[in-house]
Parts: structure tokens; sequence; C-alpha cells
DNA sequence: AAGGGCATGTAAATAGTTACATGATTGA
DNA sequence: TCAATCATGTAACTATTTACATGCCCTT
């Protein structure tokens, strides 16, 4: 039951909409949790319910109205809570190695064809990491960043994410390499 | 909806029963699928009623009886169209992560023990999938085997693996050392 | 005039976890 | 004698995904 730890240890950056969450969540969040914006508009309406965040209405003019929500000291309580206890090992959880899985089954043309695409779709996650990571770290260095910036919590998990997006890149383009050359191999 | 998927790919092998399925969840295939004995038995009751694999009954002395199951011809077309389908982008989804995004917020001595444990986990499944890998390779050497062995689709899942513990095991020793250099610096 | 961004949800279905249940055999 | 391994499930609960719903403003 994590995702209200998530969407707490997200709110911890400054009070947030629903809608900001659902962006967060689709990109620097989405390294290691992530969740629609249904699920995120009912897990701030449980929080709020249980006193761990606050919500204030904020009336707009030229668009709609929103919620900003802030985390409480109750949720602070929370998710220090949280942070004492053991975690579960993580795993990836991923369609592609399924699909690769059964590769001495399956076309291998097509496989190929998927293992480019998740590469690609590894190198723009990388640029975009990238991005954010530059952001967070303003005009210093990482290491000084490191040392002595404040927000680090989310510059060290988007390094976590930046790694995994990097190895996925490899391990697909090294992947199809193998397949190509098996099947060079068996036409000649 | 993978998890059939992923059930099909690993009885490509060779007949299972659920309980070896259930093992096989928890070591090779965890890295991208993990699963439960319970959601293993039901899936392969759905995958059997929908003519994707077929069961059979080995009566045994010793121990209780049990089915085994072998992929059918149209399970293997299933997997084959599957393969064809686009992959969804995989993502990590990590209790730890959750717990270092709130680094700014939580007591650090709390997020080093998770970092040593999860460091030391990550550490044990290395050695494991060094074995795993060491065993399906046989005589052969890595490139001689990826060029001409059979079954190499579970290999290259177990790669992918590998290098994400590695990974693991690195991020947290050098995230573990961030927050230390951290806590000696304000208590100067 | 169409498409995208802002902003919030409800409802239904599928997937995954936790708790419980049984019972024999084998090795420390 | 205690714990682990073999072997299979049911029931209840929680989490996630998919589909649907609304409506205004701004830019192209």
């Amino acid at each position: 039951m994590a995702l209200r730890h998530a969407v707490l240890a997200a709110l911890l950056d400054g009070e947030r909409s629903g809608y900001q969450l659902a962006k967060a969540f689709d990109v620097g969040m989405a390294n290691f949790w992530h969740a629609l914006p249904q699920q995120l508009y009912a897990e701030l309406a449980k929080l709020e319910r249980e006193g761990l965040v606050a919500g204030r209405e904020v009336v707009q003019e030229a668009r709609p109205n929103k919620r900003l929500f802030t985390v409480t000291e109750a949720g602070s309580a929370e998710l220090e809570r949280f942070a004492a206890t053991p975690s579960k090992p993580s795993f990836i959880r991923d369609d592609l190695l399924v699909k690769v899985a059964a590769a001495d089954s399956v076309d291998p043309a097509e496989l190929i064809s998927r293992l480019d695409e998740r590469a690609e779709a590894s190198r723009a996650k990388l640029d975009l990491f990238d991005g954010l990571l530059a952001t967070m770290r303003g005009d210093l260095d990482e290491d000084e960043f490191l040392a002595r910036g404040t927000g680090i919590g989310p510059y060290l998990t988007c390094l976590r994410g930046r790694v995994f997006e990097s190895e996925n890149r490899d391990w697909c383009a090294r992947t199809a390499d193998v397949l190509r050359n098996r099947a060079r191999l068996r036409s000649e």
C-alpha cells in the first residue's frame, strides 16, 4: 500500500493539485511509482478523510477551480513510520521481457521491432531525466548539490531512473543484436 | 494482462506443475514478473478452460498427485500474437524509492538502514543469477551460447535481471554514502 | 473549427495480495 | 519432534486499469 506514501512524498515539495500530481506521476515520480489521474483523485480524497493531507480550494477565472493539497503533521508522521518499515524487494514488471523470455518460440523479426521501439523510448526518457536533473541541480555541480543542496530526495530517485533507462537501452540494443546474429547464422 | 503470457512463456521449457511454476516465479521469472502460487493456480485453470494449455494428472505415491501443463497450439499462437503487440513502457515499482523520495523530511538513519538491507539483498540475488546463468550456459562461453545455444530467451531476461540488481546494489551504496555524508556535515 | 491543456471525477472490470485450509513425507 | 518440501486450492480484500463524462479557454 505505497501509493499513499508516494503521494505524500510528492507533496513534500509544496502544495499540489490532483492534476499536477497526475503529471508528476507521469514523469519524475513515474520511475518508481506510476498512477493514473483517477487513482490520484481517489487517493487524495482518502488521505484527506484520514487527515494526512489538507486541501484548500483555489478559485480561478480563466480555468476551472482547483484544490491544492499539503501534507499535515499526521501525514509527516505516517511517512516517518513508513520509512522505518522494511522494504519489499523490488522487481521490473515488463511486457517486453515476457516477450523475450518466449524468444525461442516466437518470430524474431517482431521481437527485434519491439526491442528497437523500446530502445528509442528509453533514449527519449534519458534525455528527459537529464533535463530534470539539471533543473534540480541549478548551478551547483552534482557533488556539491548532493552534499549541500535541498530537495535531494527526488534527485536521488531520478538518478536511479536514469541508470534504469540507460541499462534498458543498452540491453535492448544488445538483445536485438543477438537475435539478428542468430537469424543471420540460420540463413547461411 | 501479461501474467497469462508470462505463464505461457515459462511453460515453453517443458511441462510444469503449478507448484514448479510458483518456484520459477520466485526466482528466474521474478525479474520481470512476480506472482504468488494462488494466482498461478487460478491462471492455469483459466488458461486450461480457454484451451491455451493442456494439463495431465500424474499420480504419485510418496507425494501428493500433481497436474503437469503444456502449451497447446492455440497457446503458441496467442504468444506469437502477443509478441507482435507494442509493449507498454516498463517501470520500477519500489517501496524503497518512495522512501528515498521523502529523504528531506524523514530520519536519515532509518533510510540508511533500508538502503543497506537492500544492497545486501541485491548482492544475494546477483549471486543467484550468476549461478542460474552458468547453469543455462553449460560448458559454452557466453558469446558461443548466445550465438548457437538453445533456450536463450530465459538467458537474455536473466541478463537483464542481473544488471538490474547490480545497479540496485550500486545505487543503494552510493545513496547511503550521500546521506551519511550530509549527516556528518550537519553535525560539524 | 479543431485540438490541446486545465481540472475533476464516477463506474465497472481486472489484477494482485493476504489470510486461511489441508495433509503426507523427509531430513536435521 | 520440528521444520521444510511437495501439492493444491478458496475467500476476502485492496489496488490498478479501462471506459466514460463534463466543460471552458487558448492557440493554430
